[in-house]
DNA sequence: TCATGTCCCGGTAGCGCTCCCGGCTCTATC
DNA sequence: GATAGAGCCGGGAGCGCTACCGGGACATGA
């Protein structure tokens, strides 16, 4: 262990400990000579400033948080990963904690997580209320918010165009020939809808919703519900393209066939959408970029906290496949 | 911001700083009564002690710090979901890197994250060398290396048991008739093969074996290039399922049956390989749990460090699915 | 020559907490 | 009743670093 001290470095160099902190920082106050000397002595002694000390003694310990629901969801563990990247680019580490989509627990966990001491916070909010969101904002300002349900307006949010996704795919559902939809969906929570299952109640005009868990094994549990539900339907919209996945087995397991029978919709692109069989249409919403981009914004946040709130939209990109072909014939109410 | 000090308690109920570190952290030398008014005051004031503080002045953190190859894997996401859950259970946050296997970059986060102050550290290092493990570990003793090529002896390991999977599943191919055996693995790694690799060589005596990315990109170009090699096979035992799905969906492409004229055989046991078309046979390591003992295990260690370095072979369990039924008609050599 | 400024650099204080040690009170013992 | 011991608590010091201020060396002006 042993660790090398900043005052190794300057007694090592000769000078005080302050010239060092000025050095390695890139302060001004020191001459470009001593500078240069300080350096290569800290380098040499494998010096590493400790993140703990700085973290007390300056306001800023060189590490975000980051809170999702769950991290096994691939869609993101890409924006962690994205989110990783950009961090580490910027010489900021990342702690990562999830919630498990239980509201107490995300409280608990999000404060705990600030009292780490981390300079600013990236919140999946999509099951947490407005207002346990804005109590945490006032408490640790430095937050950037990710699709909340009902944002509080004094938030920096990222939010997923679903109103804009929902059309495009109204969109081309119609240019397919597809018109009696299901939708599968996660429950309402706390008797608000997911922004993603509002937008398609709205754009889609489902005749039948299932609802369920948002697993391969939901999507499977929905598609037998959709069968005994006997709607007629010729096109299913899931709310992930894991629930899709799950779906599309679920289908093919009871016999029906997907595109010819029924389409089915993902959402996220995962790269698993390429290659089921049919290969998965789904709308994705570039989630490495998205991990970039909050993490940039939440720098950005952290230079000049007096930036104003802003919203901003991530668009969505349709990518279309096998599973939403042309409607040829159609799969009738099943009598 | 503000936030509530030690101080500020200890002055609200009346005592010293002292005691209300010793009632906040379990430590003897207090008094019930007192104990109680000063764990009340602290939680009216809702005072949370700093992590920083609390690292520098103790040698502890509470951090805990884990470094995987790529945490976009669902294999590895699971792990951590284990890592984090379990981490969070004992009252540690988690810091979450990733390597990207370039080994040079790989060595300088690591001991970035270190410099973090954390209390230990997880490394998955199957893409690592051996000194490179060797050196940061006796700087940072507190480390549990998983999945080391040639791990060192010194060290505390957990390793997936290849040996055993590939025992498992030879004896598993051989029950349905399957001999002739194609392998597609990621190409050796600095002239060493990875672990899983080397024993589906000596385990399955590959007739062919595609090196390839572990994508399922990666999955569809050895399939295109299996194809091509004419090779005369009735078995893909793929890397990963990420691998294998994107095998799977080349192999249907081409209008080879899966398991009709090959069969398919993944790793890791995500949930996508129990809802592809066809469900894909898979040999699962229990990621999660996983995760959870390499947690349990690195505490363990941070209490105490002088444990005599341990070995635990992480045992393979064989998920039998559609897609390694019982060989009927052979594929030949497609001439 | 002295005052004024500029460029470097060092000393001190403190971030919020835990460690070590010593002092106080109260009971048990001869 | 003096001594020892146990139980409880407080006072300092210090973790490794940065913020703040002040001081010395040198150049420039009148």
């Amino acid at each position: 262990m042993a660790r090398v001290t900043i005052d190794q470095v300057a007694s090592e160099v000769g000078v005080s400990r302050q010239t060092v902190s000025r050095a390695l920082n890139d302060m001004p106050g020191i001459s470009q000579a001593t500078k240069n000397r300080v350096l290569e002595a800290a380098r040499r002694m494998n010096y590493r400033p400790s993140r703990l000390a700085r973290g007390l003694a300056g306001q800023n310990s060189k590490t975000i948080g980051i809170m999702f629901g769950d991290i096994e969801n691939p869609y993101f563990s890409r924006m962690a990963r994205g989110a990783e990247a950009a961090a580490r680019e910027h010489g900021y580490h990342v702690i990562i904690t999830s919630s498990d989509t239980r509201s107490d627990k995300a409280a608990e966990n999000l404060y705990s997580l600030a009292a780490q001491g981390v300079d600013g916070v990236i919140l999946y909010a999509a099951w947490m209320t407005g207002e346990a969101i804005s109590a945490f904002s006032s408490a640790h300002p430095k937050l950037i918010v990710v699709n909340a349900r009902r944002g509080p307006k004094d938030v920096h949010q990222f939010q997923h165009d679903e109103q804009l996704a929902a059309e495009k795919l109204a969109q081309h559902l119609e240019t397919v020939g597809r018109t009696r939809v299901a939708i599968i969906a996660p429950p309402d929570w706390n008797g608000i809808p997911h922004p993603r299952t509002q937008a398609h109640r709205d754009y889609l005009e489902p005749v039948v919703e299932i609802n369920t868990e948002r697993t391969t094994g939901g999507g499977r549990d929905a598609s037998r519900e959709l069968i005994a539900s006997r709607a007629s339907i010729d096109t299913v919209v899931a709310y992930n393209d894991i629930v899709a996945l799950g779906c599309l087995r679920g289908l093919y397991d009871f016999g029906v066939r997907v595109p010819d029978d029924v389409a089915v919709v993902g959402y996220d692109n995962t790269p698993f959408a390429e290659v089921s069989v049919p290969s998965l249409t789904s709308i994705g919403f570039k989630a490495e970029e998205l991990g970039r981009w909050l993490v940039r914004q939440l720098l950005e946040l952290i230079a000049d906290p007096t930036a104003a709130p802003s919203m901003t939209l991530v668009e969505p990109e349709l990518f279309v496949r096998e599973s939403t072909t042309l409607l040829v014939a159609s799969m009738g109410a099943s009598d």
